[in-house]
RNA sequence: CGGGGCGUAGCGCAGCCCGGUAGCGCAUCUGCUUUGGGAGCAGAGGGUCGCAGGUUCAAAUCCUGUCGCCCCGACCA
């Protein structure tokens, strides 16, 4: 076991955190329930953007930027929008500081006529400009995209999971018609899912999320949910619907081929950096983080051991063309030549960050034309041949990101269970965890007892429902069209 | 916002009960030996003990206040 790694069984959330610290991904900045992206959790999010920025764009989406500060009016102009958010907004009151005799304070005399509000998400102030984008259905659609970080003041944080701050992409899209735009919703909904599955190895079940679990502001949320490997449910993405709600509140109408003037229909969809900490719990073990070779951002570390400088030379030598035959086929290779350090620790920590393949290459090595080759999944060794690297290393990533996806994928199967009865519901929760499919009557107050006394929550109402059949609910017992998706969420 | 914990060297901690002028491990620097799973020895540098008051000849230690962070819950991506 690695040492200061907690062990998963011991205590899941200190070994998620221990984790983030171990593999340099994060830490915890001065600022209450903000953190520090550190460069390897950094590189990590930039390989998640390049794949989604490039999936937006074979999807006919444009990247714009919109302003961090809203009006503080603009968020009261949508009902729904403004009581979702209200709660959780850093409000800019001033505008400067001045010097006082213990370091600076606040100006007074610099209050803002407006105050500003730190855009928890920017649907507002992308609305009432959509407004002047819009005048003819030859105006749409309107296919935008934003990267952007955002600030929700969250009462308890986690790290990449629930921060004060992060960053994020959210789409934001104006339609003519009311089935373009639930197309377009379902559409970046599949594109989340084909990244998840694809990229992460991180299986998620495609649904419909319940009204109170809907977007503050939408008329219906679509969302990915993945199950960790402690059983609790994770929201790794969401789609929402807006149906005409933003376009009424910010009054965007446009002129249709029929000569009628028309509300624009909207939709938008976003995933964050929770996004790391879903791959985190997914895949990591007991020695450390598990990074799946599509996102890694070291596919293949080499390691060369040496005792004389001779043999540094000699190995060193040995080394550069298999580099070099990697990098040509496409493979993101590092090469550890540090002398400092032992080639055991090196080891250790580049298990601890999670890369997939270590080539390991020595005196012994270089006398019989072979290399050590170690697959962080499996933790196997093994001693081959150096010809032909350039065709089996990009092969055996291929085949540790498939291997990665079915272990995740067969895990999941394993936590999820169907319930017949709520105390059978309420035994699962407590003794096993993980997804439980149960008959619900529909109701919000059925919903809500559900979670008050089980601290489960309705991911969602699934679109490829495996119990799809009809049944009777199993706290009212009234009916109940199909099973829906219950866990304990983060 | 409740409950718990913690602020002492870059990181992790001891010292606090019982006041006497700050220590351990890792890391860093130098040198030598090492290098196939977190090396060894020798030496060196680094701290207004979170902050502000108070008690005292003397405060990391006792008292009062205050700030901050973390963990567990209630709200949320």
């Amino acid at each position: 076991m690695a040492k200061n790694i907690t062990t998963q069984q011991k205590d899941y959330s200190q070994w998620y955190l221990d984790i983030i610290r171990e593999a340099k991904l994060a830490q915890h900045s001065p600022v209450r329930g903000c953190m520090v992206i550190r460069p390897n959790g950094y590189a990590l999010w930039e390989n998640m953007k390049a794949e989604l920025d490039r999936m937006f764009k074979e999807t006919g989406h444009e990247n714009a930027y919109f302003p961090l500060f809203i009006p503080k009016s603009f968020l009261s102009k949508e009902a729904q929008h403004v009581e979702g958010f209200a709660k959780e907004c850093a409000v800019i009151t001033h505008s400067r500081l001045i010097n006082t005799p213990d370091g600076v304070d606040v100006d007074p005399e610099s209050r803002l006529e407006e105050e500003l509000i730190v855009r928890p998400t920017s649907e507002t102030i992308i609305w009432d400009t959509y407004r002047d984008w819009i005048q003819s259905y030859r105006d749409l659609p309107i296919l935008v995209n934003q990267w952007a970080n955002v600030v929700r003041w969250e009462m308890r944080t986690r790290l990449f999971l629930r921060t004060m701050e992060f960053l994020w992409q959210e789409g934001h899209t104006a339609h003519a018609t009311r089935e373009e735009a639930e197309i377009e919703t379902r559409k970046m909904l599949e594109v989340y899912k084909t990244f998840a599955q694809d990229f992460m190895a991180m299986p998620v079940i495609t649904g419909v999320k319940t009204a109170s679990e809907r977007f503050a502001g939408a008329v219906d949320t679509y969302c990915i949910e993945a199950l960790m490997q402690d059983g609790k449910a994770l929201q790794a993405g969401t789609s929402h619907f807006l149906g005409q709600n933003f376009a009424k509140a910010f009054n965007v109408t446009f002129q249709d081929s029929d000569g009628q003037l028309k509300y624009v229909w909207a939709t938008s969809w976003g995933v964050s950096t929770r996004l790391i900490g879903g791959l985190i719990m997914t895949h990591s073990d007991d020695h450390g983080l598990v990074l799946p070779p599509r996102l890694a951002p070291t596919q293949v570390v080499m390691v060369p051991i040496w005792k004389s400088e001779e043999e540094r030379t000699q190995v060193l030598s040995y080394i550069g063309p298999i580099r070099q035959a990697l990098l040509n086929a496409g493979v993101r290779v590092k090469l550890d030549d540090r002398d400092n350090l032992k080639p055991g620790w090196k080891f250790t920590q580049y298990e601890i960050e999670g890369v997939p393949l270590r080539i390991a290459v020595g005196p012994r090595d270089t006398q019989n034309g072979n290399i050590e080759l170690a697959r962080r999944d499996t933790r196997e060794k093994s001693v081959i041949s150096k010809e032909g690297l350039e065709q089996k290393i990009p092969a055996l990533l291929e085949e540790i990101q498939a291997t990665l996806f079915t272990q995740a994928l067969e895990r999941r199967e394993r936590d999820t269970h169907v319930a017949t009865s709520y105390d059978a519901f309420k035994q699962i929760l407590d003794e096993k965890g993980g997804f439980v499919y149960a008959h619900w009557d529909g109701t919000p107050e059925t919903e809500t007892k559900i979670k008050e006394e089980t601290k489960a929550t309705i991911r969602c109402i699934p679109f490829d429902n495996p119990h799809n059949s009809p049944g009777k609910c199993m706290v009212t017992g009234k009916s109940s069209e199909q099973m829906v998706l219950f866990a304990r969420s983060y």
